[in-house]
DNA sequence: GTTTTCTATTGACAAATTGCCAATAGTGGG
DNA sequence: CCCACTATTGGCAATTTGTCAATAGAAAAC
């Protein structure tokens, strides 16, 4: 199964994980505010474990720029340099309901796919050769 | 909602249908060899209307590239210059299941994520402040 | 008390992906 | 012959993603 092209044709897989990246981000911050290292670490409870730092804290760098979140300096209660901590802002709220409506409309999709792939193996479950 | 940044924030839509173009593909190519062209209408009936063609072409190059499919001139039965056939290999078939298995994943993420996301909706049904 | 380790964040760059537009080309109709 | 429709390819700019190195404070180890 390698291929000769680039090192990392499987895609799909860690490239699914960014794409969720986003809303698992926000609708952790709606949960409440919180900083970069914490939320790296509360994505794993979305089976988003094993991102590079650096793609997280971009992440919310952008969604700062786009105003859905807002960042303020904690130098107090660290154990370690100070820390940005984010909170989401209403627009980040009105956001959050737009990826959960993409979502429902990307699970629709997935399961649509599956049945029909289910469904024709099943009638064909030895691929034509015609 | 428009950020000053490039045209097209509004990913996640467009780009949720890049991400099925390959399984959708093979799906089709499972049912039996069939030429671009064809691939294209028949995408519409995964909701991945609106493609342009040279991005379906090149998926179906890339996977020829990787052994997914293979592809013969047709230089009969065509309605305009010769049209090329592509047919799904046992590699392909082999890969098709294994985007199956991933389909399956990210179903399951997804759905973990809308329920985490209706939960909390419920119990905290205006967003804290703390 | 300075070296190491852990927490936290940022910058920069190469490589890969994606969108798009122009080019090519055969066929059939007017 | 010119135009519209079928089919496919090439190339490039813009965007995205992965990765590595750099910075920096605090706490623990030696």
């Amino acid at each position: 199964m390698e291929g000769r092209g680039p090192r990392w044709r499987w895609r799909g897989c860690s490239r699914r994980a960014v794409r969720f990246l986003e809303p698992a981000l926000l609708l952790l911050l709606h949960h409440g505010p919180a900083h970069g290292y914490t939320l790296l670490e509360q994505l794993e409870s979305f089976g988003l474990g094993g991102f590079d730092p650096t793609v997280v804290y971009r992440a919310l760098r952008e969604m700062e720029e786009e105003g859905w979140v807002v960042s303020a300096w904690d130098r107090e209660q660290t154990q370690g340099p100070p820390r940005r901590v984010y909170r989401l802002t209403p627009l980040g709220d009105e956001v959050l309901r737009f990826w959960v409506q993409d979502l429902e409309e990307t699970r629709r999709m997935v399961d649509h796919f599956l049945q029909r792939y289910y469904q024709h193996i099943e009638e064909h479950p030895i691929q034509e050769e015609r």
